[in-house]
DNA sequence: GTCTATACAAAGATAGAC
DNA sequence: GTCTATCTTTGTATAGAC
C-alpha cells in the first residue's frame, strides 16, 4: 500500500523526467546528438548535472528515453488508412498529417532523423518492429484499392519512402528550405503549399481516380 | 624557381593530404561528424595523430576542407537544365543522376545531410550561393516550359525541395530503406526502381506532355 | 616533413555529505 | 531526492626531437 511518502516521491520523480526529457529533445535538436553535453541539459533545465545521471544513468539511456517518448508521440499522430474511404482521401489525408507533424514536432523530427543517420541501434530495431505490423496492413489496403481500378499498381515501399522523404524534410533540413524559399522563418502558408504539391504528385503519380467512392 | 626538392615536397603534401581527405570521408560518414575523433582518422589513414593536425590545423578546418571537395565534385556530377530538349528529358534525366549520386557517392551525401541538419555555417553559405546563382536559371527555364504549354505551372522551390529529399533519402537514410526494402544491400535494381517511380510521379504531377520535343 | 610525448580542456560518471 | 566535489577518460592541439 502507498503511503503520501511515496506518492510524493514518485510525483517528483515523474515531474523532473519530464523536465529533463522535455529539455534534452529541445537541446538534442539543436545541437546534434554528440554535441549534446548532459552539463547543457542541466544547466537549460535548471538542474545539477549529476541529477541528470541520477535519473538517467547515462546520455545513452537518456537517449533512448527521450527517442522512446518521440516515437510514441509520432505514432499517435498519424491515422491508419480506412479501407472504405478510398485511396484519394487516405493519401490526401496522410501527407497533410505527416506535414503537420513536420511543423509542430520539428525537433522530434530531427532527433529522429540524427539517430536513422546515426543508424542508432535503437531506432534501426524500433523501425524494423513497425514495418512488421504496420507497413504490412498499409500495404494490403493499397492492394485492394488497386484491384479496385481505383488507383496504379505502384511499388508501396518506395511510395511510403517518397512520402516520408518530402514531408520530413521540412522538419529535418528546414535551413536549407528556408534558404530555398528566401525566408527567415516558415509560415503556415509554407506548409499548406508544400503539402498541395506533394499531394498533386503522389495522386498523379499513383493515378488516383478523381471520383469520389 | 621551384628546384626538384620543393616539387618532391609539393608532392608529399598533395598526396598525404588526399589521404587524409578520402579517409576523413568515410569516417565522418560512417561515425558522424561530432564523434568522429581525429585520432580514428589517424589509425585509419595510417597516420600519427599529429600529422593530422601538421596538414589541417583544427578539425573543424579539416571537415570543411573535406565538404568543400565534395560539394565541388557534386556540382560536376549533375547536368544543368537544357531548354531546347523540354521538360521531360530534362527532369528524367536530372532525377537519374541525383539517384545516382546517392548510390555512387553515399558517403558524400551522408555528411552533406550531417552538415545540414546541423546547420554547419559552412553548407549554409554555400547554399545561399548556388541558389542564387543556379536555382533563379533552372527556374527561368521551367517558366519558358510553362509558357509554352509543355508543363503545368508548379511551385519550383517545392519541386525541387521535393525531387532532393526523395532522392537523397535513398545515400542519406539508407538504414530505413534498407529495412523498408527488406535488403541487407540496396542494389542497382533498387536503384532504378526509385528512379522510376520518382520520374513518375514529378512527370505527372506536373502535367508533363508525352510529346517530344 | 614526421612523429613521440605531453599540455590542457572538457566530458561522462559517481561518491558521499546533506 | 539533491548537489558539491572529484575521479577517469578522452579529445584537441602543440612543442620539440629527429
Amino acid at each position: 500500500m502507498k503511503r503520501p511518502k511515496d506518492q510524493l516521491k514518485a510525483h517528483i520523480r515523474a515531474q523532473n523526467q519530464t523536465l529533463i526529457l522535455e529539455t534534452s529533445e529541445r537541446v538534442f535538436a539543436r545541437q546534434g546528438l554528440a554535441k549534446t553535453t548532459t552539463q547543457m541539459i542541466a544547466d537549460e533545465a535548471g538542474l545539477p548535472k549529476a541529477n541528470i545521471h541520477y535519473y538517467y544513468r547515462s546520455k545513452k539511456d537518456l537517449l533512448e528515453a527521450v527517442l522512446e517518448r518521440i516515437l510514441r508521440l509520432w505514432l499517435d499522430s498519424v491515422s491508419e488508412f480506412n479501407v472504405e474511404e478510398g485511396p484519394k482521401h487516405n493519401l490526401t489525408r496522410y501527407i497533410s498529417e505527416k506535414i503537420d507533424q513536420s511543423r509542430i514536432n520539428k525537433n522530434a523530427s530531427k532527433i529522429f532523423a540524427m539517430a536513422l543517420i546515426g543508424e542508432e541501434t535503437f531506432v534501426l530495431d524500433y523501425l524494423r518492429n513497425l514495418f512488421v505490423t504496420e507497413l504490412s496492413r498499409e500495404k494490403a489496403t493499397i492492394q485492394i484499392w488497386v484491384d479496385k481500378g481505383l488507383m496504379a499498381s505502384v511499388p508501396t515501399e518506395h511510395l511510403f519512402i517518397s512520402i516520408w522523404a518530402m514531408t520530413q524534410t521540412y522538419a529535418d533540413f528546414d535551413a536549407q528550405v528556408k534558404i530555398m524559399l528566401q525566408k527567415d522563418q516558415l509560415v503556415e502558408d509554407d506548409y499548406e503549399e508544400a503539402k498541395q504539391f506533394i499531394t498533386r504528385m503522389v495522386l498523379a503519380g499513383c493515378q488516383v481516380m478523381e471520383v469520389e467512392v
